[in-house]
DNA sequence: GTGAAAGCGCTAACAG
DNA sequence: CTGTTAGCGCTTTCAC
């Protein structure tokens, strides 16, 4: 426990050889002779050596650290209760290849720019995982774009690009036609904000679903939230106000589902019988609330696991078999909707 | 945009100065001449240069990047819903103090020491916020006491190591009293781990509320689960099996009240009229289930905010003006208790 | 006010 | 097999 931490040449000094010969030896190169690798391994274990990772890193021109971005304001994201899934499992495919993550936000909206170009070339991280953003930001598109090793969590317009995508418009296509299927016609979208291609996708599935079943689309019906549970809240308040009838919600995530159930008890609107509402995300709230959401399921973890697999293959040069992967979501059937009832 | 990351040679090359000069022109040192500023600056922006931060971080031996560290299985962990809350309060300050963040599972039990050593003494981080863990713990022991810049959170029996606590001893002896206010005199206990200091606190505040009530502790009212909603379920199961008789329940946090409130609706025991509960922690979730759930709250953001600026005082050599901040909690009526209903 | 050069800790090419 | 050494990109003495 000296004062300053020891380095390779305290190692070198203990053992009586040169750096180089400490570092051959601690990576295992077999031409390092058994008893020299001995002789040093020793010396490093009695010193409590443990290698600097800065140096390492200047020399090798690479971290071992990937970077997790999430555009905007963090407080906007960190409200979203599938970040820790999706944290969850990047963080398991990372430790298995020895990788570390860090976090970055970007500070203010203002900022954004610089902070971009900071994480691209401060040669802090290898790669990105890159949350999904507003389709306007220019500055996503610059980082996915800019030949940085970089894996998009959502659906990107050019094909070189590597991402994860969810099935957002297959599921919205599933939630709402479920909602037909039980007879409901007047079908309320509380879409999420429509400057997000998952909100967009969300809506065209909604849309779809209704077209193939010759339901009217009725752009009254349609209200556009920001995912929040206020929003929820809020989009039946207005709706109210408005004497809009409806007899089903298919909401653009949960927490503005949950924020819809709310109000509707509070109102004495009864879920399912008087309304069915299903739910986008499947979020550990969905299943808690009363009645019980419905709701698509999104395997955020799996999600997770998969842009750090597809990054790592990156970085470790072994070719990714698809840029593209899309990964399947489903309808998940509580309460909410009334057709356990049946 | 050359092949290689433009350095601060290329700039000094462009700018027709030393790379020292251009250093400290960058840096804003009043050494430097205005024009060569003008002229390095002007230079810099031409070649898109962003400095090197592993250069810098070798050079200046920090990297102002900071770790979370999160103990054992990663998944215990990222099950709570609060850790949100704790990273978004961390990454405020971080932001404010251009600190990069750096989340830190310990991989597999087995591994923790090598894990908790490398974090410690590879460089890459200048200080942590340790996630409190087992009171068992060796390494956690090892980590906190080394003299590394480390923020704790939760209680330390040492003086000198920083903490940010709760007062988990003060807000589990409100839930019980307040239980006791509503003339609930078999009081149920789901306790988290008790080899975790909130739990032992949690514990004894229960047992101090029940004594100052002059109402007899019994331990077979008393039942150890590990914090997760499956064992607040099986607690109410185990408690009816075993026929023992309460009417009201302090859980040990949020998510055990919540598997506890649902089995108690399978049961057709009627929650607040036959049983009271009130959990800890206040998650988002606690006011979405029905009934609300009545609780303690803890300001997690807060927590991460004042543990992240503690660690902030130390990295810059101000001085931290108390070791130890506990802060304070606070008793959140719902309906769960019954108290409204008065 | 600016340039030259040392050196942070490490690895790898080159010599021997 | 092992030692010597250059150099990753940066900052900061030390000269001039």
């Amino acid at each position: 426990m000296g004062k300053g931490s020891v380095t390779i040449k305290d190692v070198a000094k203990v053992a009586g050889v040169s750096t180089g010969t400490v570092s051959y030896a601690l990576a295992g190169d077999s031409r390092i002779n058994e008893k020299t690798r001995k002789l040093v391994e020793e010396a490093a274990r009695k010193l409590n050596y443990v290698p600097n990772e800065v140096g390492r890193s200047l020399r090798a021109k690479k971290t071992e650290t990937i970077a997790f971005v999430i555009p905007n304001t963090s407080h906007h994201v960190f409200s979203h209760p599938y970040f820790l899934q999706l944290l969850e499992g990047i963080t398991e495919v990372l430790e298995d290849h020895n990788y570390n993550l860090q976090i970055s936000t970007t500070p203010s909206e203002k900022e954004e720019s610089k902070a971009y170009d900071k994480i691209l070339r401060n040669r802090r991280v290898d790669g990105i995982i890159l949350s999904s953003a507003s389709i306007k930001d220019r500055n996503i598109l610059r980082m996915v774009e800019s030949g940085f090793p970089v894996v998009y969590l959502g659906k990107w317009h050019h094909e070189e690009v590597l991402t994860v995508e969810r099935d957002d418009y297959g599921g919205a296509y599933e939630a709402t036609e479920h909602l037909l299927q039980l007879g409901r016609r007047r079908i309320v979208h509380i879409a999420g904000p429509l400057d997000h291609q998952e909100s967009i996708d969300r809506l065209e599935g909604y849309k779809q679903a209704l077209l193939d079943h010759k339901v009217l689309y009725d752009a009254s019906l349609v209200i556009e939230k920001d995912f929040s549970r206020n929003a929820g809240h809020d989009a039946i308040t207005e709706l109210m106000q408005a004497k809009i009838e409806f007899d089903g919600i298919f909401a653009g995530n949960d927490l503005m589902a949950i924020g819809a159930l709310k109000q509707l008890k509070l109102l004495n609107v009864h879920v399912p019988r008087d309304v069915s509402v299903v739910g986008f995300d499947d979020i550990d709230m969905a299943s808690v609330v009363s009645p019980e959401l419905t709701t698509i399921h999104q395997p955020m973890r799996e999600i997770g696991r998969m842009a750090a697999e597809k990054l790592m293959a990156v970085l470790q040069n072994q070719g990714v078999a698809d840029k593209r992967s899309v990964v399947g979501t489903h309808l998940v059937v509580r309460e909410s909707c009334g057709a356990k009832e049946r």
